[in-house]
DNA sequence: GAATAAATGTTGACGTTGTCAACATTTTTT
DNA sequence: AAAAAATGTTGACAACGTCAACATTTATTC
């Protein structure tokens, strides 16, 4: 009885809409998604979309909303054990950065992009990219008590090591560099230089 | 005799179109770049720019285009003594990358942006993509001819450092980092971090 | 130096987009 | 059962990128 065959009302609009968007997005890139093209392909008027989100960009926010959710599950996903080595836990964080970027290109541009700007106005977004982040400054702090990282400000060095990472999944993901033959290993390299340069 | 009041011929309709598109940019950003807007604020009709530009992507890409040769220009002034300490070399280069991409965020957004995935079509972009890339590569192998820097794959290492400053520059400009106090100082920072882990 | 070709601009159209207002249907609340 | 709220639809609008047809100016050629 789940075959609703022509029911006025979707029922999950909402959720399918963010479903169609992500699939577009990846078929089709950021510019590719369009309001009359989602709909149509969800089966739907051009204009019911509206009555889940207030423009486009609140839809492409939520996208990107979720991207970051996805992102840090990824980076949550990683569970050395406990007294790990500082190194080894950051080229395993910088590999598994840059590899959700290069498999999710159109998203991880969306995430990272203009949208951002708006971001005080979407306190969702400001949330989901804040807690990326802060994973990071929990790691940094966890290896400075340690003494195997230099006690600088942990957040000036947090930024430092999100750019670094940041910096090389923009270029892959932008065409800016040609892909490597293996994208792990130019990610660790950029790590262990990272850690070698933030030692204590 | 140089105030043509209502000339059928602009005469520098090419030059003043890419003129108008820099302040465009800044103004309202790259989206705020339409064709339409452009030729009004030239004074010109909506396609007049088709006899100079193919299309909106061409025009967008002679802007990039000019992006890159003010870039490069703003890293080639930087003329330290011939055998000034790599570091101090570093620090310069990568203040100056970071200060032209927050001096100019549209602009930068636009070279760096999707537009570059449609390089390979215009040769024009491509060289003076490759131009600012290979101030880069040039000073890597300096150094590691004077054994300041260890003696990896220049190409490798010179992608890590162009990611480290790109990193940091992205993240500034889309406006994901608050502006910090002096960005120079967090510029040579992150720079100083760089370096220490490339040393030899 | 007139005739002709090439370059450069303009007008008007087309299809597509985001969004609004007015209306329809369904679901929820009273 | 009536009223209200939620959710979808239809049809419009202005703005956009681009094309074709036409106008005007400048350059080339006999």
């Amino acid at each position: 009885m789940t075959t609703e065959k022509k029911a006025y009302h979707h029922g999950h609009l909402r959720a399918a809409l963010l479903e169609e968007a992500a699939r577009l997005i990846t078929e089709a890139g950021a510019e590719g998604v369009t309001m009359r093209a989602l709909s149509r392909r969800v089966g739907v008027s051009h204009t019911a979309p509206y009555r889940h989100f207030a423009d486009k960009e609140a839809l492409l926010v939520a996208v990107a909303a979720e991207g970051f959710a996805r992102l840090k599950a990824r980076l949550h996903a990683i569970n050395l054990p406990e007294h790990e080595r500082a190194l080894t836990r950051f080229q395993e964080m910088g590999a598994a950065y840059v590899g959700f970027a290069v498999d999710n290109p159109a998203h991880y541009r969306l995430m990272y992009g203009k949208e951002a700007l708006h971001r005080a106005q979407y306190p969702e977004l400001q949330a989901a990219a804040d807690a990326a982040f802060a994973e990071l400054v929990e790691i940094i702090e966890t290896y400075q008590a340690l003494d195997a990282i230099k006690p600088e400000n942990s957040h000036a060095l947090a930024y430092i090591a999100w750019s670094t990472v940041h910096g090389l999944a923009s270029l892959l993901v932008d065409g800016q560099m040609r892909y490597p033959d293996d994208i792990e290993a130019l990610a660790r390299l950029t790590t262990t230089i990272l850690f070698e340069g933030m030692k204590a």
